[in-house]
DNA sequence: CGAACTGTTGACACCTATCAATTGCGGTGG
DNA sequence: CCACCGCAATTGATAGGTGTCAACAGTTCG
């Protein structure tokens, strides 16, 4: 495929304009695809971490196994995004990684990110810039966990949801498609699935939402942004101007 | 003072020896100490942010006010600290910082960011290593708040604050001094003051701690971290072998 | 058509929030 | 040195949200 094509480059590109250069260090991580099928798991928990990979295609998320038995859903990776930037400074990997649909995943090595750090300024902070976007999206979760109702988790998360697949697919009305269970949502926003379901039921008829499947259809956008008190300051991925005039080059 | 002295060159030396130029670097960014009391506030939420601040002496924390009245303080720094990394990609602060005691702050522009990256690629690492670390922290908090009882909650708390202490002050013995309140350890963990009294007291009958005003002692650290389900693995701030060998210096 | 999984619904228990009153502590001024 | 004030911490009673257990319905896929 075409660099332009890729993903990852169309990710970095949001935060900044790319030299032709640059795109190729990108493209150049995307060198080897490797189709994985739904529920496939990538790397486990505990196991020596020395690869990235890159989410060509389809969805994944990461989780971590609690003593209590149950398991918390950290993260969920849309095509585009980086798996395991993270743990860069661990050994091992801190959170386990599973598919949740069919995909592609470009696997590369850490050391080819510390030459991307060498060779280029400008991928190297949008690079951090993404770390740093990721890490706005935990605050929030973490603010949600804290403090907000079952609710409210649910209506928040839907709304990053929302957002999230609107920065890439501008077009797509008002609906859009969630491949999680109850299980898995419940995971992520530490409820129960039996909760889960109570909830999303209050939501569908409030008329908040509505669902078809493992479609959701959010008639006012605004109104769960509402119910979520969302706060969508930490979705802004616009690089402040600072970058323009960046130090140049070496 | 001497750059051997400074507490940043400590925290980034724990990552990563370096060499004199890059700790002339490091110290460049502590230039301008500024003595700040307890209870002042650095920086508001949803402020145009141009700046970082290192924190010399003193403890401080960043939070979040909340729609519903109550506010989640979402990060503790201690001395060596950089407070702002995370917000780096944004033009507005996302968090407040206040003082919890009396110390000192260099503040920096974000500018000065960029040309540490421009300029040492063992920086950059380590950076973005500090940066994976913070975000480790976040994650395991998280967890807790998604899955863990209030009691497990303190106890996981006081258990990384414990190490934390112990990595920049090895010999302290089995107690340490925590200079929250507890309506602050309410806002951190999720709960109310009025439970967090009666949890810690719990926790006191059990023996598990023992509390004399600001201090809390710890007779068995196995114990609390038993109790908290801890992780030890998101402690670990040594980088991986693959540094040793990182590509050279442009 | 049946098995296995996912989602729904009900009854009940438990943890934590809430509201309120009281105690203890530190600082201030007489 | 002591009385006083304000804040932090404690303790009690009650309410509410979510977890747990269990049964059942619906969906998917062989």
């Amino acid at each position: 495929m075409a660099p332009e094509e890729s993903c990852i480059i169309r990710h970095f590109e949001h935060y900044r304009r790319l030299s032709p250069k640059e795109k190729e260090i990108l493209a150049s991580l995307e060198k080897a695809p490797t189709a994985v099928s739904a529920g496939t798991t990538l790397w486990q928990e505990g196991k020596a971490a020395s690869e990235f990979c890159t989410l060509s295609a389809g969805w994944a998320y990461s989780y971590r196994n609690l003593d209590c038995g149950s398991r918390q859903i950290m993260e969920i990776f849309l095509p585009g995004d980086i798996i395991g930037l993270r743990e860069f400074a661990f050994n091992e990997h801190l959170e386990g990684v599973t598919m949740i649909e069919d995909g592609t995943v470009c696997y590369f090595p850490h050391r080819r990110l510390l030459e991307l750090f060498r060779d280029s300024l400008t991928l190297t902070t949008v690079t951090f810039a993404i770390s740093n976007r990721q890490q706005a999206l935990l605050c929030e979760r973490l603010v949600t966990l804290a403090r907000h109702s079952a609710r409210q988790r649910l209506a928040h998360f839907l709304h990053e949801m929302y957002i999230r697949l609107r920065q890439t697919m501008p077009e797509g009305g008002p609906s859009f498609r969630l491949p999680l269970s109850q299980q898995q949502l419940g995971d992520l926003l530490g409820l129960t699935p039996v909760h889960v379901s109570r909830t999303l039921s209050a939501m569908s008829e409030d008329g908040l939402i509505y669902r078809n499947h493992h479609t959701i259809n959010v008639p006012d956008i605004k109104a769960l942004a509402e119910e979520a008190s969302f706060n969508d300051l930490y979705l802004n991925t616009n690089l402040r101007p600072l970058f323009e005039d960046a130090p140049p080059e070496s």
